[in-house]
Order: C-alpha cells, then structure tokens, then sequence
DNA sequence: TTTATTTCCATAAATTCCCATGTAATACCT
DNA sequence: AGGTATTACATGGGAATTTATGGAAATAAA
C-alpha cells in the first residue's frame, strides 16, 4: 500500500495565489509521482469540479492513474463515464511543486471555494483536500454531529463496528 | 496476533516535544513496521482526533493499515467514512522513532492533550496512549469507581462475562 | 502597456541532526 | 559469586537544515 496523506494544517495564501503545501504531504506526492527523483519538484492533480463541493481535492500522478483507469473501462459514451471524464479530466489541473514547496491557485479556483488569505490542507487517505478554514469547520462540526447522534460511545473507532450504531447508514 | 503493547511508564518531555518511547514498546513498533528492518528506525502513526479525547493513540503501521482497510471498504462519500477519515486520516500523523528512541511531539499536540513537561504511555493492547499523567490519574480512578459499582466481584476478569454485570452496557 | 504569471532572492521560526552524559541493565571473566 | 566491561536507555544542548512566507525583478499574456 502506498504511503497516505495524514494530517491537517492551515497556510497562508497571499495575493498571487501561492500557498505552501504541508511539507508532509510533499513527501507523499514525490514517492507518488513516477518521474520524480531527487532534487525535483513532484506532479500532482488538482480536482476542482464539482459544482456544489465547496472543496479542491488533491491527487498524487499514481492514485490519479488508478482513477483514469477506473474511469476507462467504463462503457464508452456512457452517461457514468461522460460524468466522470468531466470531473476528471476537464475540471481538473495538472499542476508542479515550485522550488519552495508552493502551489499557486488561481483566482477562479479560490473563488470557486472561497479562499481568501488562508487555506486549510486535509488528509484524507490516498487524496487530500483543500478548503477555506471556516468552510472546513463548519463541515467538522457537521459531521461531530452526526456522530454524536450516531454512535453510542464516547469512541469514534466503534464505527468500523455495524453493531455499535443506533441505525445503520449506507 | 502480533505482539502487544504491556505497561505503561512516565518520561519527560522536552522544551522541542521530544519524548522517549518506552524501550518495550518500541519492540512492538519495530515488529509492527513491515518496511522495519534491524539497524532501521520504526514508523508509527499518531491518532489525535476526536475533540473531547484527552489522549494521543499510537498504533503500529500494521495495525493502522487495518483500520485503513477497513475505512476504505466503505462507501466513498458515506458520511460513515467521511467521519473516520477525518479522524484517521485528517487528525493523525505518521512519524519516525528517532535514534534516540524518541518522537516529536509538536506543540499543536502537547496543547491538545495538556502536555506540558511529562507524558505518561499507557499500553491498551494493540495501540498505546499517550496522556498528561494528571489527567491519566482522574481517568483511572474513574474507571475503577466504574468497576466498583458495576462488578459483583472483586476480580475484574468477571467483567470479560455478560452475567456479572449489574447492568449491561453495550 | 496594463495585468497576470513565473523566477529568483531573502529571512525568521520550526524541525532535524549530531554529539554528550549519567545511569541502569546485561554480559563476561576469573 | 564478585567484580568489571559493555551495551542499552533516557535525557539534554547546540549546530545545521528545512519550512513557511514575503517581496522584487523578469516574462508572458491580454
């Protein structure tokens, strides 16, 4: 299994857009980008589709290969695969690591999440996400919620336990 | 069963959040790591989230890859999921045991849990905590006036049994 | 020629690396 | 068994790197 995102921190986005990826996050992007090697900037996509996400997701080249092949042994023309070629493949970026560890987002792509000076980066396994901090909090406590009402003990590991929930949810 | 986590012993904890692991516990790790071989240091995965958890979890990448597995046989978007990433994924971190046999605790951590200059670890099995020892001490009497008022018996091997107890708690 | 996008350089703070010491635990020798 | 050498542990200090972030100059685009 390849090595995960983990991890959740806030950075600075300044007018130009630039805003340094979690140095740990770095790491993962570089064992999963094929052409890197030492002393090079990794490759990563960038997922910004999506009209009602209120988040940009982060894929490193390898999970998003796995993606496009998922997505080609779809039918070809059908509405599932058109779907999902749009998502993936039309609203999203290739993008490259600079020299400082930085990405830049552009305007459309803040305004599209509503980032203004900072941005909160978030693991979340084999991808990342990135969000505008006070969009991400509210959905945190959105879903501390659900759990709460959820889950009867004070655990949140009892999830991976069916028994342990009040009603099971699909 | 992989080797498991016994004991639990109190270290200081420095003015840069480095910290000594137990030495028994380390073994575990080392044993826990599949890319671990003699001479290398070992990685283990800090679980910190969970707003009310007064306590760090360590787990071993092993058993971590369990817990991963699990998560990703869920549905994608289910809000189950999603609320084990966040906690898995987004509030947890991967490190390496140092030369020294210690690890980092960042101050986002330390403050988390109240840690100020000493840390207690505490073996639950197949993971570790990692508890400010004041805030351990309250705990542990809690639990034993749980077992107090909860077991007919004097030996809490009889809490293992349903019968035993006055009530049963699921 | 104004606006937007890269490059390049700069720096403070945080993090890692390297070395050192006292003590406890274990192995070794006679 | 007694004493000594050796290794493992826990902990501390400082130097060297890495990170995160900002600004100016150079390029490209509209």
């Amino acid at each position: 299994m390849a090595r995960r995102f983990r991890g959740e921190s806030i950075h600075k986005v300044d007018g130009k857009g630039r805003v340094s990826i979690p140095a740990p996050f770095r790491r993962v992007l570089e064992e999963g980008d094929p052409d890197w090697t030492d002393g090079l900037n990794p490759n990563l996509v960038l997922v910004y589709g999506g009209k009602s996400r209120d988040y940009i997701e982060g894929y490193t080249m390898d999970s998003m290969d796995d993606v496009d092949e998922q997505i080609s042994a779809l039918p070809r023309g059908s509405r599932r695969r058109r779907a999902l070629e749009l998502m993936f493949s039309g609203q999203s970026l290739q993008v490259v690591v600079d020299e400082t560890g930085r990405l830049v987002l552009s305007l459309k792509l803040r305004d599209k999440i509503g980032i203004k000076s900072e941005a909160i980066f978030v693991a979340t396994g084999d991808t990342f996400q990135i969000w505008e901090p006070s969009a991400y909090e509210i959905y945190v406590e959105t879903l501390e919620g659900w759990i709460d009402g959820e889950v009867e003990d004070i655990d949140p590991l009892t999830l991976l336990d069916d028994t342990s929930l009040r009603r099971v949810e699909r």
